[in-house]
DNA sequence: TTTACTCTCTATA
DNA sequence: TATAGAGAGTAAA
């Protein structure tokens, strides 16, 4: 039997709306809008305690399905770019043996913001692009998750 | 400032 | 299955 949900995080400039599916995470999503809390599970729990600066750790069940590029890519992000750290997509790219472009690429199709910290990855001289699935630009979002901790 | 380059995913036929 | 196009960057001219 299938149970899916999607729990609502109220933060500073938005919302964050979590889709879970047999208490599994599939999806995250970045919202502007302001929405009421909903929902009190494991993934709004870590999430508000992130947002608090509390716990600098995301470790919940998720599932996503991808190429084999990259699932390398974000298991290095979500193992070796903790809280507070940040890197370029030169690097990045390096260490994967990808291209910078791949690297953007990877981060533009990232189903899970925050869980995989995308917004950690900064452009050589310029912050670079934060695009929402939906196709907003949510420069805002990756701005404030840097300075909140303190990268920026 | 502009151009070329790199490489994977996605869409289309 | 094969081909074309696009993508949150970078380095060189």
């Amino acid at each position: 039997m299938e149970k899916f949900e999607i729990s609502v995080v109220r933060a500073e400039i938005g919302s964050i709306l979590i889709f879970t599916r047999n208490d599994v995470c599939e999806q995250i999503q970045l919202t502007e809008d302001i929405l009421p809390e909903y929902g009190n599970n494991i993934f709004t729990r870590q999430i508000n305690e992130y947002l608090c600066g509390e716990r600098k750790v995301l470790d919940f069940p998720v599932r996503y399905s991808t190429g084999p590029v990259f699932e390398k890519i974000w298991s290095y992000l979500k193992e070796n770019v903790t809280y507070g750290k940040i890197i370029t997509y030169g690097e990045l790219a390096k260490i994967c043996g990808t291209s910078a472009r791949v690297v953007g690429y990877a981060m533009a199709s990232n189903p899970l913001p925050l869980y995989i910290p995308c917004h950690r990855v900064v452009g050589k001289d310029s912050i670079g692009g934060f695009t929402a699935r939906n196709g907003k630009s949510m420069i805002k979002w990756k701005e404030y998750l840097l300075k909140l901790e303190g990268s920026l």
